[in-house]
DNA sequence: TTAAATTTGCCGCCAAAGCAGCAAAAAACA
DNA sequence: TGTTTTTTGCTGCTTTGGCGGCAAATTTAA
């Protein structure tokens, strides 16, 4: 199961992160701990700001055990070219 | 075929933008029009920067065809909570 | 109930993201 | 070849994201 996101449907973002939040019973300063980011950080993301960091994000979504994943068609060929990934 | 992305390796997303962008025949000055932002961005994301907005990533990436999926063991759980998403 | 502890919400300051602009490099055309 | 056009690389400035700190709200425990 999974959610996209792009540039037109970021709001589910803050839903997500919080959902799993409550779901692993932190609270917004544990989880930002955790994440090794500011609380502040941790409202905002839940409550819709699109222009948080990429890496704060990815640290948050990290410590939330969800995976970003990239795709388009010429994902396969550009993986062809040689670029390692686990 | 996807590639995943979290905050230990963001390495490849520079690579992945400027494939993308070659493949369809765009100058970084182009892309940038395009997607609506600064050509500088564009440089920067190419050149590996992790501090960009979530905002900026997903115009150029929305822009390059890419789409971008949240995955999650509970995410399940959380569709059945009843949010919406296309 | 009241008191203590935790969590949430938000404000002001500082560091830095993103922009325009320009020079150097590369590509296209003569 | 030289000339024009396009693209790239980078810098300085302006705007703003993220932090700590604190008050309000909520929860937990007496």
């Amino acid at each position: 199961m999974m959610v996209k996101i792009n540039s037109k449907h970021t709001d589910q973002i803050g839903a997500i992160v919080q959902f799993h939040r409550k779901k692993a019973g932190l609270s917004r300063n544990r989880l930002a701990m955790i994440a090794g980011v500011g609380k502040t950080v941790i409202y905002d993301i839940e409550h819709g700001k699109e222009t948080v960091r990429l890496i704060t994000l990815l640290k948050v979504l990290d410590a939330l055990n969800i995976s970003v994943n990239m795709v388009s068609p010429l994902m396969e060929q550009y993986e062809a070219t040689g670029n390692a990934q686990s």
